[in-house]
DNA sequence: GGACCATGTTGACAACGTCAACTTCGCTTC
DNA sequence: GAAGCGAAGTTGACGTTGTCAACATGGTCC
């Protein structure tokens, strides 16, 4: 069980990233939300990084709880609209997430997006298995299926002048063209 | 013609991004690198994120040209694998892409955009109309074939401790699936 | 009661982006 | 040729930020 004041700072920090852009969180107004001095905060972590690794930990874990708690296991689509839905509520978490991701050192971070991809590989073998997707090594379907979520998500996020469409539209698209794909 | 010391600092910045991470890119050595004082680099840019705005502008276009300059054009699968090539080859520059695409305020990074953004859907339709690829809206197509290309390669520089599968493999099972589904 | 450890605080430091004032140099215009 | 001017560059300073080191405090276990 973690220390209160560990997921204090931690929930200060979701809100600081929420409210303002990933650069504007700064250790100091962490701290100084959960009323501590600037220096509190090493006492639970070794860095600034460590506080941002650790908030997306929580945030991935908690999206698989919410895939496991299902009583019904998952289809792939619906996991991956979770995720969208997730990344498009938290648009500042999700941008955090695709930052910091190369550079994860946490062992909860590493921890946290095994167990995720277990989930998703998991769920992609069982719609294989009732012919949604096509054949193939699920891991490697899985892998595309995550791939289109992620781009799609970023190019909506990064719309320009041009507006991309919906990422829930991509991924219809996608889904559609293997499903088409699955039947030959 | 844009002067030589704004190519300069360009050229220094991505040595400096291509070395260290970029988060280790400061203006500081990137004038250093130039030879000039560390103020210096203002007269030719508003900020630290217009240099790398610049930067980013200035590696689009060129794949834009390496594009138009083929004799006979490019497939939607070459264009993706020219992209691709660019980013794996130069990792800290498309970590940076991604990073200030949301961000973007220079005119020449938004045009360049576009323009590769034209390139990408005329060659879509192309290859729609010769049925390689299945019909339907072709920037939505596109945007979908994009999305897969962004995230693959974003996988694969994350990958942790579990390897992922090398984005070219992505991307062919992408094309590979969309070729079944324009058989129908 | 005294040692010990976790937790916090204060103070300092170096690095960084940025702003303001001053200088230098080349070019135009009378 | 002198005066004026604007672009380019320099120096110095400031506020912010992450991090480190030294010190304080409060509770626990012998």
């Amino acid at each position: 069980m973690a220390s209160s004041r560990f997921d204090d700072l931690l929930a200060a920090a979701a809100v600081l990233l929420d409210g303002a852009g990933s650069t504007a969180v700064t250790l100091r107004d962490v701290a100084a939300a959960v009323g501590v001095s600037h220096n509190a905060p090493y006492r639970h972590f070794s860095s600034k990084q460590d506080i941002l690794e650790a908030l997306i930990a929580r945030e991935i874990v908690a999206m698989c709880q919410t895939a496991e708690r299902a009583e019904t296991p998952l289809s792939v689509q619906a996991l991956t609209l979770v995720f969208a839905k997730w990344a498009l509520t938290h648009t500042e978490r999700f941008r955090l997430l695709i930052q910091q991701w190369p550079h994860g050192e946490r062992e909860d971070l590493l921890q946290a997006m095994d167990r995720w991809d277990v989930i998703y590989t998991r769920a992609t073998q069982a719609d294989q298995q009732i012919g949604a997707l096509p054949p193939g090594d699920p891991q490697r379907l899985s892998y595309l299926i995550r791939s289109t979520t992620l781009g799609s998500i970023q190019h909506y996020l990064a719309a320009g002048r041009t507006d991309a469409p919906e990422p829930a539209q991509i991924i219809d698209d996608l889904f559609h063209h293997l499903g088409r794909s699955a039947q030959a």
